[in-house]
DNA sequence: CGAGGTCTAGTACCTTGGTACAATATTTTT
DNA sequence: AAAAATATTGTACCAAGGTACTAGACCTCG
């Protein structure tokens, strides 16, 4: 796997290239376009720029599909790292971190893990999970406004079945199916049967 | 909050008793039908039910949105127990815990946490970010398939927008919108926008 | 018992989504 | 330079989704 290091410098850290020998350097993201196929994506931002950051992420991921994306903060920060996490990066470490670090980081990142932090793991056990149980909340009380009909009707709409289908299902008329839907919909102020599957399969919290 | 005990035996443990004097047992989830509102269901299972133990974690949630599930377990078993948060539990822990322990989970699934015990914390950690990284991946790899335009026309499809919104925002016509989307559709070997939404809006792992 | 909610369903109609069968221009790849 | 991929659009057509208006059967609650 290939390490490739993006940072406003153009120079690689002595601990960067001591723990990534092989490692090519580059100014920005967007001089990346070729094919660097499953690349790690070391990025190196500082602390004011975590707006950029972020675009940067979810755009080498968008681009590099296979590459796995890394942080490298100059001053870390707990919010940034975890808004980092959410946009798919697979670890954020202190730009200064030691060869021994930088390595161990590597090596989890490589075998498909994530590398997290003390700091930010404490953040993602209690805000992350948190926000999940608060997510399925949510969508229980969705479901709370439905009558147990409805629910079975809403509950396979959102997976995707066709009202044909869903009439089979229950072995009603696809007449029934619709206006239960159309009940739903009224119900729950929405237009159509995806804004139900994105209500019912969102788990982001 | 009431606590409300669901154990095939009908009868509280001695540190049920202590920590929920006013607890209420009943034999199985089904018996309960009245209004309970916002309820702490402690669902007491063994170990060799697994299955029935999930059915009535979404049950229960499905029929009382508000209400908070825990889950006794005679025989603890990390794989269940993150198979119970993932059905939305808000907590997992040992049947015979002591009083102590079971006044501190009833504390913090009251204040709105999730209570976890050690194994399964780390757990959740390796596994649940894990998943969710390769799911931020699979999605990439999923628009990784698709040309730039079809990237920008699937992205807005999967939020909901119609096609006629989709043209206007890229100021192209609502036919050329079609025809990505068809492209989209054989591409990704999906019937239509729903799956594509499903596609790209799951973030299960 | 009557009011209201729930579940069911018919007919009719309109809108949206998706496909078939094209065609043209531009860019990228070979 | 030729071939392939990409981006655009047209006309036409059919299927599916959704609404309007309506209505009977059943159940629960005051």
């Amino acid at each position: 796997m290939r390490d490739i290091f993006i940072s406003a410098g153009g120079r690689l850290l002595a601990d960067w290239q001591q723990a990534c020998p092989e490692g090519a350097v580059f100014r920005e993201s967007a001089a990346l376009n070729a094919e660097i196929g499953q690349a790690l994506i070391w990025l190196h931002v500082n602390a004011d720029s975590t707006a950029s950051m972020l675009t940067d992420v979810t755009g080498l991921l968008g681009r590099f599909g296979q590459a796995r994306v890394l942080v490298l903060a100059n001053a870390p920060d707990t919010n940034e790292a975890v808004a980092a996490f959410q946009q798919g990066a697979a670890g954020y470490c202190h730009a200064y971190s030691s060869a021994d670090v930088l390595r161990e980081v590597r090596r989890v990142v490589q075998l498909g893990g994530v590398w997290l932090g003390p700091e930010v793991l404490q953040r993602l056990i209690t805000v992350g999970r948190t926000l999940a149980g608060s997510s399925q909340t949510k969508i229980n009380a969705t479901l709370d406004q439905l009558t147990p009909r409805e629910r079975e009707v809403a509950l396979k709409a959102a997976e995707g079945l066709s009202n044909k289908l869903i009439a089979r299902e229950l072995d009603i008329t696809e007449r029934t199916v619709k206006a239960h839907l159309t009940a739903i919909f009224e119900r729950l102020a929405i237009r159509d049967r995806l804004q139900l599957a994105l209500m019912l399969n969102d788990r982001q919290g």
